[in-house]
Parts: C-alpha cells; sequence; structure tokens
DNA sequence: TATCAAAACGCGACCAGCACGCAACAGCGT
DNA sequence: ACGCTGTTGCGTGCTGGTCGCGTTTTGATA
C-alpha cells in the first residue's frame, strides 16, 4: 500500500499547513477513490460526508497540496485535470478516438527523454500532460474495411 | 515555400466551403503572422484590416478549416490552443518554467511511437498535444547552486 | 479549558476560452 | 440580377477555474 490518509495528514502537518475536513476528505478521496478523479468528481465524493464544502475550497485544497508535493495534476486531454498522489505518478496515454486512459509503462519515455536530454538539453517532464494517439481497438475499427452498414 | 494563401482558398472551395474575407483573412494570418497564433492572436490580425469580424467568426473559421484539413491546433500548456497550417505540423516541446516553445526533431518519437504500436497497439499522435519540460537554460538556473542574491 | 492570531472556509462574483442560436448578410451557381 | 444556402455578427451560455471578503476553525499557548 502506498500511503494512508493518515500519512498524507502527516505530511500537510509537517509542511505547515492546518488539517481540515475539508482537507482530510479529499485526500480520502484520492486514496480510495477511482484512479483519475477530476476537481469535480472529488467534489462530489467529498460533499457525499459533508454535503456543505464548496467547489473553490476542494480546488484551493489541490493547489495547495500540489504545493506541498502531496498530489500532481495530469491533463488527458481536453477535458478538466484529473489529480492523484504525487506517490502514484506515471505518464497517461489517452485515445483521442474513445478517451480511454492508459498508465505508460515507465520505460516508454527514456529513449526521447535522453534523445531529449543530450541533443537539445531539455529535460521532459512527459507526466504532467498525456500523451494522445489511437489504442488498439479504435486503430483496428478504423482499419476496418467496412462496418456492414446494413 | 509552403503554401500561399491562394492555394489553400483553392482547398477551401473544393472543400465545398464558401470564400469569406473574414476566412481569407485568417489564413493570411496563419500564413504571414507569427508562428504559434492563439484564436485571440488570429482575431487581433484579422481585425487589424477587417475590424468587425468578430470572435467567434474566428472560432468557428478555425474548426471549419481544421474539419478541412488545412489548419490543426495545438495545446502548448495551460494557455489557449495555438493553431498552424495542416503543412507545417510538427511536435513541440515547450518549457513548464518559462514557457519557451520549440519544434521536436522530427526524429524524437520514433522510438516511443515504435515501442507504444508494438507493445501496446497503441498509435502515437505526438502533434496534438506539446511535450512538457524544462528547457536548456532554466535547468542551468535551477541547477545553479546560488543565484547570488545581494 | 479558554484565548487568540492566522489559516482555511463558504459564498458569490468574476475570468478565460470557447460553443451556440438566430436573424441578417453575402458568396457563387444560374 | 436572382436566389439558395453557407457564413457572419451579436448576444448569450457553458465549463473549468480563480479571487476577494467576511466568517469560522485550527491549534499553539496560557
Amino acid at each position: 500500500m502506498s500511503s494512508t490518509v493518515d500519512e498524507l495528514v502527516a505530511q500537510l502537518r509537517d509542511g505547515g499547513s492546518r488539517v481540515t475536513t475539508a482537507r482530510r476528505l479529499v485526500l480520502t478521496a484520492l486514496v480510495k477513490g477511482a484512479p483519475h478523479p477530476t476537481a469535480e468528481e472529488l467534489l462530489v465524493a467529498v460533499r457525499a460526508l459533508a454535503p456543505d464544502v464548496h467547489a473553490s475550497t476542494v480546488y484551493r485544497n489541490l493547489e495547495e497540496l500540489e504545493r506541498l508535493g502531496v498530489v500532481v495534476h495530469t491533463h488527458l486531454g481536453h477535458g478538466p485535470a484529473t489529480y492523484h498522489l504525487a506517490t502514484e505518478a506515471h505518464g497517461h496515454l489517452v485515445c483521442e478516438v474513445c478517451g480511454a486512459t492508459m498508465e505508460a509503462p515507465e520505460d516508454l519515455f527514456h529513449a526521447m527523454a535522453e534523445g531529449a536530454k543530450r541533443r537539445l538539453g531539455f529535460e521532459l517532464r512527459p507526466y504532467h500532460f498525456a500523451v494522445l494517439g489511437v489504442c488498439v481497438d479504435c486503430a483496428a475499427i478504423a482499419a476496418a474495411p467496412e462496418p456492414s452498414v446494413g
């Protein structure tokens, strides 16, 4: 198991931040909820237990948690940003056709990262924005001769 | 020289679209303007010659031009999308610190694209979203021992 | 346990970037 | 020049997110 809510709360205190109900619930939602929640989804999860929490509170908490290095956000495409614990940071491959999201194997970026570093001095951070493309299934559909219209 | 406005206008006619003042001006701005214009910047360029063109007209034209394969848009980071001619499509590396944008060498994505294809069946489209990272200069600054505060 | 400064909250207003509905207008085939 | 229909200008609306302000809460200290 990577991180419990209590450990994350301890990180908050270490960082000088206070521990509030909303904040704890955001962390709980991140630990126990679905894999790539948006701020909106986190808000829903938080409100399930504390209905009066305001959207801006969730946004501000995510910002603060990110400042402390507890969570990171990723853009998976055109929609809203998604959040996860910093301990679970990883690259993403997103299908432009169906929206399917998959975790990128860690070494997939190695060659490109090394090439960019050596040739351009550019240090890749391939986690912040997903790499777009077309997934197996959608590529198969696109390549199929005819979807047999009738 | 890649494309003249007249060639692009011909593409419009071939696609069944009409050629209007606003549309021609958008194309002109794309051909002759700065490298990675946003919709807003294109609007300004268009309005320099036709002050009454409305923002939504530019957005709709860009959408239509994209449908016809004349232009493509790219997301360089958190800001608005940027547009360029489809003939000039290329990958981008964007510095998360200073925002510097550079064109990615064509072969930089080869290894990753092949790896993704062979191992996951995933066909990379690395042009739609930029790859983020830290540029040479900002990496140097970050690595410097002390910026000599006084 | 009471006190209190500062942090965080709830709330609403606001912002950027963009999409949409509609009536008027203009391109272009005839 | 005519008329069909795509396009425009305009306002309005939506999503995703930020900000300022007055109130509440946290948690160190007494």
